[in-house]
DNA sequence: AGTTGTGAACTGATTCACAGCC
DNA sequence: GGCTGTGAATCAGTTCACAACT
């Protein structure tokens, strides 16, 4: 109905997740924002943002800026967070645990509906709220719950055979954490949380600075 | 004094990390590697792949490929994961326990030094070998330590007071878990891993797919 | 045959700059 | 004065295509 139908940049849908959390950061009390007061709180240029804006089929009004409610909704709408995501944990380790107690999961629209673990001591135990399941039972379960999403934070051997029975369970995307690249068919999205390359693109950022600092000294 | 000084786009520097995880992957028992290989593995291209090496300075043989030895080695040089970092970790949370016991941190290279937390129950106990510090002797304790990075994740809403003293210990990078922008000196590098964004670029891929097999079954 | 190295063409995204609006 | 919307210019990164090498 009301959909632009206008392809959005790969870069500029990172972008808008942050133009949201900038938004919700301000609070509900603040009714309009300009281009640049976004801009200057994320470190872009005002004429991106409203490029950005543009896209989505947005309209700001000229001298005032755009209305912060129209934004946050658009924004959610364009993003797929104004609707419920069925939600699987795979792997009750240390990042399975950190990523169920995450409170804004349920906030995002992701409500936490199986949860599974190869371990034979953990499952039918309770965590948040949910028994724990055998892995082996993926593929089943997830049909039957009609799953959505997975999170996936079991070790990166075991990480392609997970996320096959995870596609065989009807799932649509899956954020992995595991250091591996997934092999997927193409229905299925795919996000990856390295902490390994995250790491070293840190490492490689601050080995770069060093490098700058040294030639500033040396070189006039 | 072997530094090739050509500048390496951003994107390639993420995609060096792939390679390197890759070589990894295949083990030790690989001799020499073709681009194709590569890049096929990683779902690229091998002029791409190419390419990349070829901006690091390094040279392949024809008909052959690359030493992968030399390969890893330059990637871990470049990439700035060959020499030791001194690391912290602040806040002592689901996420940060989950940081903690990676057991990768210190195969990269990012040996733990000092951890933070502000909540007194936890401040004096041992965690991962380090005794959990109060977080407002962050800037001292991180002097006398020397520490060159840190791990942040604590939440959003106490994540600059701690950078800021951070900063004030003199370190040289963050990894940042919270869902903020730091705003931070020149000099301090920074990464940021936010699950919220990361959550929302998974459901605009699969809204996008839902999108696109509604089109196909209606458009012929 | 298999593979590298790379200029040239291309594609995608960002920035500029300014007319138009309130 | 402050702000939006946007075509045109620019910049960055990727892909192509092919000569050269083993």
């Amino acid at each position: 109905m009301t959909s632009a139908r206008t392809r959005i940049p790969k870069p500029a849908v990172l972008r808008l997740s942050l133009y949201l959390r900038d938004l919700d950061a301000r609070g509900s009390s603040v009714r309009w924002i300009s281009s640049r007061a976004i801009a200057d709180a994320l470190g872009l240029t005002d004429a991106q943002v409203r490029k950005d804006l543009n896209t989505l089929g947005l309209s700001g009004q000229s001298g005032v800026g755009y209305r912060t409610d129209a934004l946050r909704e658009a924004l959610r709408a364009v993003l797929g967070t104004d609707r419920p995501w069925r939600t699987a944990v795979v792997g009750v380790g240390n990042i399975g645990r950190a990523v169920m107690s995450y409170e804004r999961l349920q906030a995002k629209g992701f409500g936490l509906v199986a949860v599974f673990d190869r371990n034979p001591a953990l499952i039918g135990s309770e965590v948040a709220g949910c028994i724990v399941e055998d892995a082996r039972r993926i593929a089943a379960v997830c049909r039957a719950q009609a799953v959505d999403v997975a999170l996936l934070a079991v070790p990166a051997a075991a990480a392609q055979d997970v996320a096959d029975q995870l596609v065989l369970g009807g799932i649509r995307g899956i954020l992995n954490f595991a250091p591996v690249r997934l092999s997927l068919p193409p229905h299925v999205a795919i996000v990856s949380v390295d902490l390994t390359v995250s790491l070293e693109q840190l490492a490689f950022r601050m080995s770069l600075l060093a490098e700058m600092k040294q030639d500033a000294a040396a070189g006039g």
